[in-house]
DNA sequence: AATTGTTAGTGTAATATATACACTTACATG
DNA sequence: CATGTAAGTGTATATATTACACTAACAATT
């Protein structure tokens, strides 16, 4: 057994949210090569003495400004010459960034940073195509078998904000009464107790988590 | 921006079959330092040129002589300190060894190598304990929402025998009758038109999947 | 040849879950 | 006060899941 090859090892993270009733995606411009001025997933290489976990977070408060929000690792991409720099394996990470709090903080390195229609995204750098659509897939299934949708809503919503998350990421539309039903059902929301009037019509009752922050999986 | 700093990537993989009605584990008894003679998962250390999927495969060849057996990538692993001689973030897989094939081939490395009850583990070197009980876990629940379980069993296999792989792992016992109808209507399986004479009692009709090595998701 | 022990194999009724479907309510606007 | 818009609500049907007990086919024993 010879010496072991060394490695960089970075996260990149699919950072969703949804903005004006569309699934978008967080990326920034390349600032070096490879793939300089091309968009790419935010994320960077991991440090000395850091775990996986840190490493995504810090990546993605450094480049984009987003932090505190919902995180989970996605899987590990390892095809030699995904990286033309050669040795370089990624641990790629998916985020959910509530609808209320996606304006970009300018954080330092956060310039570059600019949210994408998922179904009108730019060319982009690596293998960052195929972490999305892995990405992508995860939240779609994630959707029926965990409330993770949440993450994307802010504190205080209706159930119509919610079923919108359903209909944009799954591209079905569920029957109103029936998606009600299951999601009261599941018994993870109260009542605020107020309304929000929204418009020229009847205002929605608000909703919260009853425990907010707590990704409950389902079945 | 500073150098990155290098890691070392290693694969270690969670390799289950069934022996004897129990669930076993795969373990290699490591023959240097760090944790000499400590049992660990198979794996080691990914090399220049070389994909994932690949060093998995290869590792698990190398060292248990397994070959040609159900891989799926299960996460990364790489808090600081997890390997102390620190910079080695680990990849780990599982794999499924069907029921008639985890004789141990004499592999050069392989020596080392022993099936082990889950039930009943040595100490581990490393964070593998953390990584089997994460295997487990995604085992235990892709039984219930993919055709796994037949990655565990010869080619050719009766219902019970299938219902045996269900029960031991998920530690309950389903009704006979509701697995059978629950198993046939998936519509994966085939009679093979023959009967297995097992002992002092009716003998089992036997069924081999309609296109094997097919993974279906279910639901 | 008959008896015993053992696992294979089978159906139906009850309950729970999921689906389909249409009208009334409460507001803002003109 | 008339109009337009999205919020909010219930029931009937279909589908899926669960509970449950006996007969069939063999080997071994007498």
């Amino acid at each position: 057994m010879s010496k072991p090859a060394s490695f960089h090892v970075a996260t990149d993270i699919a950072v969703f949210t949804i903005r004006a009733d569309v699934l978008n995606v967080l990326l920034i411009e390349r600032a070096s090569q490879p793939f300089k001025g091309n968009w790419a997933l935010p994320g960077g290489f991991l440090n000395e003495n850091e775990g996986l976990d840190q490493c995504a977070a810090r990546e993605l408060a450094e480049e984009t400004g987003v932090r505190g929000v919902y995180l989970e690792q996605l899987g590990s991409f390892g095809d030699p010459g995904r990286d033309p720099r050669g040795g370089v394996v990624s641990v790629a990470y998916f985020a959910l960034v509530p609808a209320d709090e996606h304006a970009l903080l300018a954080s330092t390195d956060a310039a570059s940073a600019r949210w994408f229609a998922f179904d009108d995204l730019p060319k982009l750098a690596f293998d960052h195509d195929k972490i999305l659509q892995v990405a992508h897939a995860r939240l779609k299934a994630k959707l029926d078998y965990s409330t993770i949708a949440f993450c994307l809503l802010p504190a205080e919503f209706t159930l119509s904000n919610l079923q919108m998350v359903y209909e944009i990421i799954k591209g079905e539309t569920p029957d109103k009464r029936n998606f009600r039903k299951w999601v009261l059902a599941l018994d993870v929301l109260e009542e605020t107790g107020d309304r929000r009037v929204e418009g020229a019509h009847r205002p929605a009752m608000l909703y919260r988590e009853k425990t907010p922050g707590t990704i409950k999986i389902i079945r």
